[in-house]
DNA sequence: GCCAACGTTGGC
DNA sequence: GCCAACGTTGGC
């Protein structure tokens, strides 16, 4: 399995969203970046997300998802009313992906960008401490998994090693 | 609201 | 294929 950060911002949905949603599943759709969608395309069932605030205040990771369902075609691309439209995408040559993911858990104090940002040492190459990193579906390494849960005061989900 | 970073577009 | 213009992201 792999880990993984997923961006959005709480005013368009946030993890308290996820947390009210029938079987506190949602479709990560609307992804219209080619890098962050083939991340999509690279997830398996079972692996696990840092769930990430942007554009809010203060940013920062808020609790954890999992993948239920593998990559699929993003429907919204074929919707003129979605906002994520996109009449290149047809039935039978769908450009876009998504997956399904599940509420994992909530963490009860979130871990800010600015507190990330102060473990910049020991997280190395973590993409969200470098500048100027958009995209908003990321790999995390295992390490940087358990060291994030570390500084957050969260034990590591239990799950994150059991499948 | 500003603006740096960076992806995408489109003229050539 | 190059690259300038443009649009978007997202922290501040």
């Amino acid at each position: 399995m792999q880990f993984w950060l997923l961006k959005s911002e709480p005013v368009t949905f946030s993890i308290e969203a996820l947390q009210r949603a029938p079987q506190q599943i949602t479709h990560w759709d609307g992804v219209r970046n080619y890098q962050a969608r083939n991340y999509l395309r690279n997830m398996q069932v079972g692996d696990l997300a840092l769930f990430y605030h942007s554009n809010c205040t203060p940013p920062g990771i808020v609790g954890v998802v999992r993948v239920v369902k593998a990559a699929h075609s993003d429907d919204t691309a074929w919707d003129p009313t979605s906002e994520h439209y996109d009449p290149r995408s047809t039935k039978e040559v769908p450009i876009w992906s998504q997956v399904d993911v599940q509420l994992v858990e909530i963490w009860k104090e979130g871990l800010s960008l600015e507190t990330l940002k102060s473990h910049a040492d020991t997280l190395g190459e973590f993409p969200l401490v470098r500048r100027g990193n958009r995209l908003s579906v990321m790999p995390v390494t295992p390490s940087q998994w358990e060291e994030i849960h570390a500084i957050a005061g969260v034990s590591v989900s239990k799950k994150a090693f059991s499948d």
